[in-house]
DNA sequence: GTCTATACTTGGATAGAC
DNA sequence: GTCTATCCAAGTATAGAC
């Protein structure tokens, strides 16, 4: 049903329909992590959002677990990809924050931390599963950190904050946000912070605390 | 094996075994939700940990997600409690961050912010409990909202920070941490970051931005 | 490589004995 | 009020036909 495209024929030719399957697994498994949480992502559901069969997961990734990784590694890799796209072409400490609330209502609107806060959820449940989000998270905090330490190198401030304590911050923040914003489907309060946010930014680049860096370089 | 204590006779006299039936029943379900997670907390995996039988926890409770939402009422009011007496007795802006974070360390050791999270990212997969949820976080915001607004009065942070946004935001990365820290069980990053939100709000008091209030009046 | 059928397990929920 | 037994639905996983 909400299938991304129709399923080729099976067997056929010297093309792998292998590869279409496994893509259209993993956006069922995503698209299940969205709306039914990790313990609503089951074989079977996730089997009927791919339009193919419950069997297909076993086959292709041995467990329902390892689709669900693999779901987490698909979200990963294409946020954060965006993510380094929209603060490279930030300027300053405001417009990034201008960037960071842009960003993370299109992550809402799509479900994209939804899938990252239910298998953090989720992880507690199954043996090894932490580790195996953990490792995934790493790059994001490292990806935050980055743009922190950028965006604050030369100013005042980065004498105040640690670049890797500020983007744990911000990670957790981000992830906070996104349950609560879900949980009772309403973002009001997110995008306020994130606009009262840029006030004080804003404020604090007129005091002069911080340099609207990579435009004057 | 983790009861709190020896489960009393059944059937006995006039005084109602059930009342202790139900408190086992609510601590074995929290300890369910902390250690295996929303889909670990199965009628069964509970009533092993309340020492108790399966079919209780219908008898008492109609259904295991009425059980997790008592429990998360239990958890959430003597949690409420303790944060509430921990922040009357904070003076100032810097009181109150190392008050905040010596209770989140407490919610960490105790594990009773990931009954939260777990409820929260299991609402998902249950239809209509976000609703219940959310209306049992909501006395939570307009706590961290009175703190933020006792604490901020008079000075010109005031006029920056409007305080039910403050909180929200507080209440959000709260949420965010503690999922981190309990993920990779390790909680240092978060300690950092409260450390340094010390001493940035030390070094606001210092320039007279936050006036010391409370004793003082 | 995919589908159907099925074995096996676990979980929610109820009935009836005590 | 509690326990045992049991039913039924759902989930994981595998075997074998196509």
């Amino acid at each position: 049903m909400a299938r991304s495209g129709v399923k080729r024929r099976a067997g056929q030719s010297g093309s792998p329909g292998s590869v279409e399957t496994r893509r259209a697994l993993v956006a069922g498994a995503i698209e299940a992590l969205r709306e039914e949480g990790f313990s609503g992502a089951t074989a079977r559901e996730i089997a009927t959002r791919s339009g193919c069969n419950q069997g297909l997961v076993f086959y292709h990734f041995g467990s329902v677990t390892n689709l669900l990784l693999a779901a987490l590694d698909e979200v990963s890799a294409l946020r954060l990809g965006r993510y380094q796209a929209a603060v490279e072409n930030a300027h300053g400490l405001d417009d990034l924050v201008a960037t960071a609330e842009s960003v993370f209502e299109e992550d809402l609107d799509a479900g994209y931390m939804s899938v990252l806060a239910e298998m953090i959820a989720g992880a507690s449940s199954t043996p090894g599963l932490g580790a195996e989000v953990a490792a995934r998270i790493a790059p994001w905090r490292s990806f935050a950190a980055a743009a922190v330490r950028d965006t604050l190198s030369g100013t005042p401030l980065s004498q105040l904050l640690a670049p890797e304590e500020f983007a744990h911050g911000i990670v957790a923040l981000y992830l906070g946000l996104e349950m609560l914003a879900h949980l009772d489907g309403d973002r009001s309060a997110a995008v306020a912070l994130f606009d009262r946010a840029r006030q004080v930014t804003g404020l604090l680049s007129a005091l002069g605390a911080v340099s609207p860096m990579k435009e004057e370089r």
